[in-house]
RNA sequence: GCCGAGGUGGCGAAAUUGGCAGACGCACUAGACUUAGGAUCUAGCGUCGAAAGACGUGCGAGUUCGAGUCUCGCCCUCGGCACCA
């Protein structure tokens, strides 16, 4: 062991002899408890990033917790290797998608190394590697069996700018969530997964998961899915002779012929003697059955209402109602009332029927279409009133001001008056069942996933298309089907395979005719959909993974990644576990048990208002002017403007990047690590400061400091020699049958067992609650005790000797998780062999509770609520003596002579107050 | 607009869940050592005040011996959704 503290050198030494001694490779082992630990595997863009440093610091930490707590841990990383960076470098400059993938992953995986990540190697994935990409291939194939994979042509959502479709999750907001542009609608044939058969299980499951994963993941995963229970409602068409077996694209409809009709949807058949118009979309197949009749300016009124609908959502425009009437007119099953039907450019046709009845009354978006277009508003849903108010009649009638949405009593409906809203839901909904004209049903806003991608860098669709035969799977025995080394990229929106014949010229697997292959590629989520269960076991050529490795070690205990994926990737991964559920490769619903999301990293820069042009702050770039207190006063360039600074999501056109091996080379690993977990608290944003990071190396130093000044003493006594652990037991017995010592020394000994031990609980707790910043700064303090016991190791007594030892010994332990190359050299200096922690059986220090308890507390005493006085107790002292030991004291007695003591309140070991009147 | 999370020193944040507000770190101030310091060590660091003390967790009320924490009403910030019938 150096006196100085180098980084570079135990982190290299340390990250060979792991990968040496393959410390961190896991197998099945029924003996011990598993721990499966995982993060989100990384796009391999060729650069890590910092988001990517704090997701994998925090995993690491979870990772050694677990392993120091006795578990069998298993601790995977791999590739999400497809994808569009890939496919563009190839069409910007020429590259092969393939090399440059690898070229990138290798890079990485050097990062991630030098980061000292603890990883099983072996286990590495990457999904652009045939021999995973078959079983997505497989998968498929299991899917398409069981009716869940289908083909369709539809309008699909599609991003200009990256000339590629988006699942609905990926077009959230009207944004592609790759480039952030706005996403436009086209016709489009694609394959799906259907998502929409699981849409009950992903909800009904999730109470499972609720105590492990965020509430706002598991929210915003309920508002996707969008359950929402009411019934269907058939509104016959007056005066047509039109004859419709459904409403036009509704398949739930009763068979039989009858006279033409309107389908809607409606969570409130309570309200439908409301009803003042139906309002349908401007695609629905209503109006495109009755175009010929409509007079010009109608049909332009539709005309520019669908073009308003296919373009970018633009949400200033939005909001605004708009509409026509068609001239046909509805007649309202319940009340026989006939109304107009309209389009109205609020109702979308992949929502619900695409036709809703309008009840101004007691719906928002009614109410305001029908005050622009002058159309009636009438009350049919009362608020329940008190009993003495029930007579007043005037309620009844009196006009609305606004839609009264909430639920209540029906009134001006017929036999229906009296009722309440849910009463007369379930009724009513039955009422409709029974006469034919409505049932009750159920509508998700989830859609079936589009997994379809004109791309080459993707797993190949096994699907062939067949002149006789029709649409063909492609026989397992012939997966996987390969991509070809290149084809011709232009970014044009055609997949490049369909240009490369060499691929996608066949013979039907069914006739041995020439056929042709499906040239669309799938969206990588279905990669990162299945992509942790293939860690398990990621040289089966058979089968995706082994059924019992997967018994074994899933589900996962612990998964860590950015909230960004909230919806997107982790309604697909549940999705695709109950698949496999269903298949029988696992005996589970739900794949994560606990989910944690990281805040974002960002960086803060300084710019020139004027000129916009951005300063990235640390490095002497800028000069900081401050008061005397540290509160910046201004930032001025180097050329003297003004500056005003921002905090933005790092990145590279902003200029605020860091770059994590220049983090790596100047502090360490070990130190950049501790940082990213010690400054802010994990799910919050952590603002990159480079100061910060030199605080941690500052407390790596002292630690280090501290451990070469004892280093000669602490390997004293002989029986201390077989380890950390057996280190502290010696301590222990030495100290724990001793009596209590009193006199100098020993005092400031028992004193700093007391806060090892008290560190060693909070520690133990934070990581467990899965807290990073608190436990560090916990270390921090033991760290300062040992300081502070101010004894130089020839003056310490041997109980000093040894409690100085155990707290080193605990605080080396526990520093693991964060530093772990640190805690390795430390702790190899401390046992006095290189073998490493694991290896010499370290294990996370155990906690004595009767060690971590004082001798004496200070105990507040309040009088009036206000802090007076403290006194000094035995712990547990009871609550006479402190009422005793608090009235007696001299400062309390200033504020509590003379005057009557009304009562006093004592909570042990934590506060005496007094109350005193007069 | 709706839903969710949150507002604590100059900054990032703690606070055993109703019990000494500001631990720990950054920044800052003073001093020591030093040829030097962007190293290290010592001390200080919520506001006002010379001190005693008073005030202090977005604002206003309330419950309580006691409120950052609980209740009610406002204000603000950040995220998500955005006509979902």
């Amino acid at each position: 062991m150096d006196e100085k503290y180098f980084a570079k050198k135990i982190e290299s030494k340390w990250q060979k002899k792991w990968a040496a001694d393959g410390t961190f490779e896991a197998e099945v082992d029924d003996a011990k408890p598993k721990f499966y630990q995982l993060e989100m595997l990384p796009y391999p863009s060729g650069n890590l990033h910092m988001g990517h440093v704090r997701n994998y610091s925090v995993g690491d930490a979870v990772a050694w917790y677990k392993r120091l707590k006795g578990f069998n841990v298993l601790h995977p990383i791999g590739w999400d290797s497809f994808g569009q960076p890939a496919e563009d470098a190839a069409i910007k400059r020429g590259v092969n998608p393939r090399e440059w993938t690898e070229d990138n992953i290798r890079s990485m995986r050097g990062q991630l190394e030098r980061l000292g990540l603890s990883y099983d190697w072996r286990r590495q994935m990457a999904a652009h590697r045939p021999e995973y990409y078959k079983f997505d291939q497989w998968f498929f194939l299991k899917m398409h069996e069981m009716g869940l994979a289908y083909k369709k042509k539809t309008q699909v959502n599609w991003c200009e700018t990256d000339q590629a479709t988006l699942s609905n999750e990926q077009a959230s907001g009207g944004i592609c969530w790759r480039c952030g542009n706005p996403v436009t609608k086209k016709d489009l044939e694609q394959w799906f997964l259907k998502t929409t058969a699981y849409a009950d299980r992903l909800l009904d499951d999730a109470s499972e998961i609720e105590a492990g994963w965020p509430a706002s993941v598991m929210k915003r995963q309920r508002d996707w899915i969008g359950r929402s229970t009411g019934a269907f409602v058939d509104f016959t068409i007056a005066e047509s002779d039109v004859h419709t077996t459904d409403s036009g694209d509704n398949d739930d409809s009763p068979s039989g012929r009858k006279p033409e009709f309107v389908r809607v949807f409606t969570t409130r058949i309570d309200t439908i003697y409301g009803v003042n118009a139906i309002v349908v979309a401007a695609e629905h197949p209503l109006v495109m059955r009755h175009i010929s009749l409509m007079p010009e300016d109608v049909l332009a009124k539709i005309q520019q209402i669908r073009a308003e609908q296919m373009n970018p959502t633009d949400h200033e425009t939005e909001a605004i109602k708009d509409g026509i009437d068609t001239g046909l007119r509805a007649i309202n099953p319940f009340s026989g009332d006939d109304v107009p039907v309209w389009v109205g450019n609020y109702v979308m046709m992949n929502y619900g029927t695409g036709a809703v009845m309008s009840v101004p009354g007691h719906d928002e978006r009614d109410f305001e279409f029908a005050r622009k277009f002058g159309l009636p508003i009438e009350r049919v849903i009362q608020p329940r009133i008190d009993a003495e108010q029930r007579g007043s009649e005037g309620e009844e009638n009196s006009a609305l001001e606004s839609a009264f949405t909430e639920y209540g009593v029906l009134v001006n409906s017929g036999e229906w008056n009296g009722k309440t809203s849910d009463d007369a839901k379930r009724e009513m909904t039955e009422f409709a069942a029974n006469h034919g004209f409505g049932e009750a049903a159920t509508t998700y806003r989830l859609r079936d996933w589009g997994i379809s991608r004109q791309r080459f860098w993707g797993s190949p669709i096994p699907i062939i298309y067949c002149d006789t035969c029709g649409t063909v799977p492609e026989k397992y025995e012939n997966l996987p089907v390969e991509l070809p080394d290149t084809a011709p990229f232009t970014g044009t929106g055609e997949s490049p395979l369909a240009k490369v014949p060499e691929f996608y010229e066949t013979k039907c697997p069914n006739c041995n005719e020439p056929a042709r292959r499906e040239t669309d590629t799938m969206d990588t989520f279905v990669d990162s959909s299945w992509y942790y269960f293939r860690y398990l076991d990621p040289n089966n050529t058979e089968v995706p993974f082994d059924t019992e490795k997967a018994a074994y070690w899933t589900p996962v205990d612990q998964y860590i990644g950015g909230d960004d994926h909230a919806v997107m990737h982790l309604i697909y991964t549940r999705f695709w576990t109950k698949v496999m559920k269903d298949l029988g490769l696992v005996d589970f619903d739900e794949p994560v048990k606990r989910l944690l999301t990281q805040g974002m990293v960002v960086g803060e820069t300084f710019f020139d208002d004027s000129t916009g042009k951005r300063i990235y702050y640390p490095p002497s770039n800028v000069t900081v002017e401050r008061d005397p207190k540290g509160k910046v006063v201004s930032v001025r360039s180097n050329d003297g403007k003004e500056l005003k600074n921002a905090i933005e999501r790092m990145s590279k056109s902003k200029g605020n990047g860091v770059d994590p091996d220049e983090m790596i080379d100047i502090y360490g690993a070990d130190a950049a690590r501790l940082f990213v977990l010690f400054a802010a608290p994990v799910d919050n944003e952590l603002v990159w400061h480079e100061a910060g990071i030199e605080g941690a190396v500052r407390f790596l130093q002292r630690v280090w400091r501290f451990v070469w000044k004892w280093q000669n003493v602490s390997s004293v006594p002989p029986a201390v020699a077989g380890g950390v652990v057996a280190a502290m037991d010696v301590v222990r017995s030495e100290t724990r049958d001793a009596p209590p010592a009193t006199a100098g020394g020993t005092e400031r000994a028992r004193t700093l067992r007391m806060k090892t031990h008290q560190t060693i609980k909070r520690v133990d707790d934070n990581l467990g609650a899965l807290q990073f910043n608190t436990p560090v700064a916990a270390l921090m303090e033991l760290s300062n005790a040992i300081y502070d016991i101010k004894v130089e190791p020839a003056d310490a007594s041997p109980d000093e000797i040894a409690a100085v030892r155990e707290a080193v010994s605990a605080l080396v332990l526990m520093l693991t998780p964060f530093a772990p190359h640190t805690a390795e050299e430390l702790y190899a200096n401390i046992v006095g062999n290189d073998n490493g922690i694991l290896a010499n059986g370290g294990r996370f220090p155990e906690y004595i509770e009767e060690l971590s308890k004082a001798s004496e507390i200070e105990i507040p005493v309040q009088v009036n609520g206000k802090l007076r006085s403290r006194i000094f107790a035995a712990p547990d002292a009871d609550e006479d003596a402190l009422q005793t030991m608090a009235l007696a004291d001299e400062k309390v007695r200033e504020y509590t002579d003379g005057k009557e003591i009304v009562k006093v309140v004592v909570v042990p070991n934590r506060l005496v107050s007094v109350v005193v009147k007069g």
